[in-house]
DNA sequence: AGGAATTTGTGCGTATGTATC
DNA sequence: AGATACATACGCACAAATTCC
């Protein structure tokens, strides 16, 4: 974990990485990060850095501190910080984040992903993002087939993240937001195709790493028109 | 300065002396703090101390930090801030602390005050305090007679602060909140003596520094009846 | 206009204190 | 009482933005 040229500070990555795994789920209330050297030498950075981040998390009430026993995730029960996680304004009411299981497939890789992993099959694993019940995203996350047989939808219900964690000695490192036409895969569906004058949709692109290798392995579009391609898939 | 047993942390300890120094009117908005090394040196702590203070100072609005230029104080609409500033509760709405200055007098010391400086004599300052418009103390400073022959009511009328900085060559490094009767100097006058039941007044104890000497100089009284003392004064 | 000097921002590493388990 | 884990504090090096000459 570098900073390099036009890219955020190191501690604010980590920061809206950390968000971004409370918004979607994979880190969930109540539960406690590991010891904070323990998390800054699996990310490559310094205590101080990760500590900048988390008193960033600390400020917005995300996380509580408690000296001499652990950072514990504390989930946000304010709409609008819900919405500034996710840098999507929507115009109706509150309501909490979900993510609704679509698809748990072991597949043939699709061949416009990015090079990932060893195995020439991956698990698809499709999910339904809603915000205040209104579909805001459809989220494809690819995990490459080497770290496991067979995953069971029900594992994936509760905490993405804490399966990854628990059940394959994952953990996820670094998270970078794009937007823009450009990073849009070939195989994102017509549905996603830009017209003039359109929002452009915001994609998140979520990497892991363990024994120091790393992989891209998922994406997310946020779009309004999202729920047509929903359509489809059901 | 350091920090002891029992006190609060370096950097919680300049915050509260900045924010003392903002809501007195000894830092006024849109003065630009010296340099952070500079500031910290003279202070006796380290760079990093003092940036944990400004960065909270950032975080409630009353700092602004410019990357290459320079620290700015910004002053705080928000009434509540005054409040919790003064840490005094107020029942009547907004508005900004205000000092008008009452005296300015060369006169002999107070037998009853601590020891300080070298000469005799020392100039008293005394200044009204209000709170949306509500009188909420009366402020007693005590300069040492050495550092000035003679100050003119007019020095004093903008920023107190500043005049210490620029004409004396003084600056405020410490600051200390005492709570308690033991506290009064003798010489508060009658209508401060508490009785049971009363709230107990906030004293707020001033001290400077220059080329190594301290002198504690300055006393402010917070309550509600300091009216009846002012209107003997006036 | 442009380069040097100034000033804050970021990141690292370390040592020690303090609260919790 | 010992181990664990977060809190505080220090110092250094370099980057980035601003300001000054």
């Amino acid at each position: 974990m570098t900073q390099t040229q036009g890219s955020l500070p190191i501690y604010q990555q980590i920061t809206e990485l950390l968000i971004r795994d409370i918004a979607a789920g994979r880190l969930i209330d109540g539960e406690r990060l590991p010891p904070e050297r323990d998390m800054a030498d699996e990310m490559g950075i310094a205590v101080g850095t990760l500590r900048k981040a988390l008193a960033e998390l600390q400020n917005r009430g995300m996380l509580e501190r408690v000296q001499g026993s652990g950072n514990y995730i504390r989930a946000v029960s304010d709409p609008k910080s819900l919405y500034a996680m996710f840098r999507l304004e929507l115009i109706a009411g509150g309501g909490l984040p979900t993510a609704e299981v679509l698809s748990v497939d072991r597949v043939v890789k699709d061949p416009g992903l990015p090079g990932f992993g060893l195995s020439p099959e991956g698990h698809r694993i499709r999910r339904l993002r809603r915000l205040s019940g209104q579909i805001t995203a459809v989220e494809e996350i690819w995990l490459d087939g080497s770290y496991a047989e067979t995953i069971a939808r029900e594992d994936l219900s509760e905490s993405l993240y804490l399966y990854y964690r628990t059940r394959l000695g994952l953990r996820i490192v670094r998270a970078e937001d794009q937007v823009g036409l450009g990073a849009v895969p070939d195989w994102a569906p017509a549905a996603f195709t830009l017209e003039a004058g359109t929002p452009v949709p915001l994609i998140t692109r979520i990497s892991w790493a363990q024994d120091g290798a790393r992989a891209e392995t998922s994406w997310t579009w946020f779009d309004h028109r999202v729920a047509r391609y929903v359509a489809r898939l059901k």
